[in-house]
DNA sequence: TAATATTGTTATGCATAATAACATAAATCA
DNA sequence: TGATTTATGTTATTATGCATAACAATATTA
């Protein structure tokens, strides 16, 4: 059982980045999986109860993916009565998304378990030691922009 | 153009995960592009240059992935004649896997690239804080074993 | 008004990831 | 030893995430 040697690809950031990442996708995809809901559908739901009346050309660019990916989650979402498409008066191109009471409750009961989970996750780290990486996770985050 | 609020999803730390490693990510694929690699396919040359001689169930522990999606990986890199598969007179059930002589080129070639690529991407960020960031990253992922 | 842009949609493809089922070979154990 | 179990690589299949092209309906602009 000689052990493999990753040192090479641990130079990288994203390597490490990757890798925790699994990690806590793993255990939001089995905190989500009672609820029956995706990590996108879950964002999608979080947001739009957060953002009412908000359409889904700004949903996809806030949830960085494309305006096509986003059908298939809203379609979800509706058909589940989580949400509403409402067609906009000034503006008969697009709909407003709004959660429904249903949508509401359900973001309530995962809010609590997803973050319950995530905490239990992490409860080895210390609060600050999270603070900190979060603001440097934030500046990679920007580096997009002010990339040349 | 009311900006759209994401206050409750950035209480997670995976989400804030998730969004700088897009960043990263799409940098990496940019970058791997000229060379022909995907994401896989390039972690999965690194490992078999540093590791010269290991199996498949091995490789795809390292990678955290399945056996059955490693397969077509090391169809492509051995097919490109990157890799090597040896069948092992000591179990033969199983390939040594051996980068060639291309293989060893390419993977001089790219590691210079993703190096130099990633760096230009962090320029902006203090060694120390993204010393500091792995550190936490790597609690992280050692969170998952340490998990009940 | 004519040309252009935006919104949502369908269709399509690629990449990543998980599972079931299997043949071959090795290890275990009884 | 022989029978059972386990490990390795493989095929097939599916789900998920993500990107692009093309389009109809509607708004915007020039």
């Amino acid at each position: 059982m000689t052990k493999i040697n990753d040192d090479t690809l641990r130079t990288f950031v994203g390597y490490h980045l990757k890798r925790s990442f699994n990690v806590i996708q793993s255990d939001l995809i089995e905190t989500l999986r009672p609820f029956d809901l995706r990590m996108l559908t879950y964002s999608a739901l979080v947001l739009i109860v957060d953002n009412p009346g908000l359409n889904q050309s700004r949903l996809s660019q806030i949830m960085d993916i494309e305006r096509p990916n986003l059908v298939v989650i809203i379609d979800e979402l509706e058909e589940r009565e989580l949400i509403t498409r409402e067609r906009v008066p000034t503006d008969r191109r697009s709909y407003a998304l709004h959660p429904t009471e249903a949508g509401r409750a359900l973001y309530r009961e995962t809010l609590d378990a997803v973050t319950q989970h995530e905490a239990k996750l992490l409860s080895g780290i210390a609060p600050e030691q999270l603070e900190q990486m979060i603001a440097t996770l934030k500046l990679i985050e920007s580096a997009k922009k002010g990339q040349a």
